[in-house]
DNA sequence: CATAAAGTCTGTAACCGTTACAGAGTCAAG
DNA sequence: CTTGACTCTGTAACGGTTACAGACTTTATG
């Protein structure tokens, strides 16, 4: 099949299957004679697993090591683990700056009483640190 | 002073004030007969205005307007509330969304149960959507 | 006074993960 | 045969920096 029905099978848009195969992320496709890309099945496997993983926030480093550890069946699952760990520990870490960033912006907008900008203790917060 | 003092007193890196004036989010600099950057007293708290401003995560379209506003002390301080808010807004989204990523990422990652890869659940999960 | 070291300049490219576009070629339907 | 939909390659843009290279200036040291 060709990259059209490939994107339409898979979710992903046409210029980004392209670009995963650039970086190396999807598998190489054969080439028709005119030079358009030929897909098979688990090339939209792939590209599902890929845009899941996306979705889940996964950098394309993550995923490129998680598709070539599936690749061997039998090595134990501890790598995909700690994967999988690390990324849950960098989302935690990222909850907590900016639930760290609402509070502060939640301080600095309750001190403004509404009145003009000379006075406005918004800009006032964010100049001094 | 030149910018080497102004990084030190601002806290930005040479290279992201030199970035900021290009894209004219910093004033320009007076330069000396051999073109060296000269920076003055509101230069300093323009910078550290910006860097507080990126360190609570608005962005520079966001400071830029924050600052063009700084120049208006007349004007209501309601256009600073409503950048703060939607910027407020913003964020708590972000939580949201990464709270869902983790959930559902440990969801996955408690159906492991540590054995090859081949029967890997998380694989698998990531697989299908 | 010469030289070395530190600082600064400009311009360009890299990072990440796409997306968009231009200009050319290909394929199927009317 | 022409139109339109599709695909190709290559390049540039987005945001917000950071990191170079290569040239120049200033300051400190011998």
């Amino acid at each position: 099949m060709k990259i059209g029905e490939a994107s339409r099978l898979s979710g992903c848009h046409i210029e980004t299957i392209r670009y995963y195969e650039r970086v190396g992320i999807l598998s190489p496709t054969a080439r028709s004679e005119s030079g358009y890309r030929c897909y098979a099945d688990h090339h939209i496997q792939q590209l599902r697993f890929i845009l899941h993983a996306r979705e889940l926030g996964f950098s394309l480093d993550d995923i490129r090591e998680l598709l070539s550890l599936k690749e061997h069946p039998d090595l134990s699952c501890q790598a995909v683990d700690s994967i999988t760990d690390k990324h849950l520990h960098g989302i935690r870490n990222r909850i907590r700056h900016l639930e760290s960033l609402a509070r502060e912006l939640r301080r600095i907008s309750a001190s403004c009483s509404g009145g003009h900008i000379a006075e406005c203790r918004i800009l006032e917060a964010l100049g001094k640190h």
